[in-house]
DNA sequence: TGTACATCAGTGAACGCGCGTTCACTGATGTAC
DNA sequence: TGTACATCAGTGAACGCGCGTTCACTGATGTAC
């Protein structure tokens, strides 16, 4: 098990890890296509030039390719917001607004893969608890530049606002999960400027800004510098 | 044609329009259990009682039901929003806070027609132009209550943010479509508001809070607070 | 190095299901004279 | 007020389609001796 990684793989395992790719990666074709609810084995298995039943000796399920497509898709977007989240030059602001404009541009890459993570829930799919680590890295890696800036005093942290007592246990459990150790108002002031992110790529994806705004990256970048702002001072 | 209001109605027409507010009903309480996507006409009929050819004789197509039930949704969104802006008891931070409250309430009873106005498009849907007049209810109703407040004087309008040349041309055409002569940073300053409204609802009933967040209404009131605050005073 | 057996990938047929939409029809309701 | 015709609602059968999943099978690849 351990040496799995490096051992030697035999033809037949290295021609089924292709195919475990291909039929993800058909899948992922077809998400541009369909939702994510009409994902069809089938047509995966057409699209490859094989029978239906042989996608069955890949995955036991729909709902199971469903899910790996799902945690493929949440570590691409991990990985994207690490990498921006890694390069340390600049400050704050300029790292935040590195991380959000990363996240946004894989989304806009990515529509439909974005609309599976953070669009509507799939009916009657209910995805294990093993996608949780994968959904965690974005904001896990979001709030590692946030504690790097508070480590080198760029945060001011006095309270701003009233917190409610009941979003302080839910606070306490949140900073159990992320790095740093960061005090209950500034953790609040990221949640807002997480959900900013998140809202404003929805609306543009979602076509709520058609008609309306032309210029969608440039509202994000401003909309992202106001967010990275209010978690530096509070305002 | 314009005394059909308070014309008598015969049985039939009676009849008729009836049955067209049974099947959207219908249509919505499927949507309960499935996606839009999947919403089936043969499934309204069986829940009617009715052969499902019959359904023809009031939606030409399933398409056509699912813009009835989009068209309906942002009518009761956009009329609870409209009502809380109507209440002008309180300074601008209540009343925005009473809209955003309102929005948050009727997405939390109405979570799947909230997916399907704000969640991921339906694949292979495009919503035909006659949906936008009620798609525009809501934020009108809020834009109205920011217009108030910047007649009573509430509103701090100096720039707190650069806003890049394209997006100029945005903010003008909005301001057109919305109540008052805003200029542009405060009309900016509300696009931010407004997008940190919906992306704190999505996150919340799309499950991003899951398992982190236990008080989303407590956050949700934090939130809209912070986002009032900046409307009216820029940061 | 060679053979015998076990494992695995892929096939093709089948099951049972649901879907949107069309069509010719029956019978009830409405309208014009 | 009564009759003749037109309109409409709902039926039931059908078309052609796609889906997820199971199963017994063939033939190729891998393993143990």
């Amino acid at each position: 098990m351990e040496s799995m990684a490096n051992a030697p793989m035999t033809a037949r395992a290295r021609a089924r890890a292709e195919l475990v790719e291909e039929i993800k990666a058909a899948g992922r074709r077809q998400l541009t296509e369909v939702g994510a609810s009409e994902l069809s084995l089938r047509a995966v298995a057409r699209e490859l030039g094989m029978v239906s039943s042989a996608v069955y000796r890949y995955f036991a399920s729909r709902d199971e390719l469903l899910t790996a497509l799902l945690v493929d898709a949440y570590d691409a977007v991990g990985a994207a917001a690490e990498e921006a989240a890694a390069d340390r030059r600049g400050g704050f602001e300029v790292r935040w607004l590195r991380v959000a404009t990363a996240i946004r541009a894989w989304a806009v890459a990515h529509p439909h893969e974005y609309a599976l993570l953070y669009g509507s829930p799939v009916p009657g799919y209910q995805a294990p608890g093993d996608t949780v680590p994968a959904a965690a890295r974005p904001p896990v890696a979001a709030l590692g530049v946030v504690a790097d800036a508070m480590a080198a005093g760029e945060i001011d942290p006095r309270q701003t606002a009233p917190i409610p007592r009941p979003l302080r246990a839910d606070l306490e459990r949140l900073r159990a999960g992320v790095p740093g150790d960061l005090p209950d108002e500034v953790l609040v002031r990221s949640l807002y400027a997480w959900t900013q992110v998140f809202g404003g790529i929805s609306f543009e994806l979602f076509g709520h800004l058609h008609r309306v705004v032309e210029a969608p990256a440039d509202l994000f970048t401003h909309q992202a510098r106001r967010a990275a702002r209010l978690i530096a001072t509070g305002v």
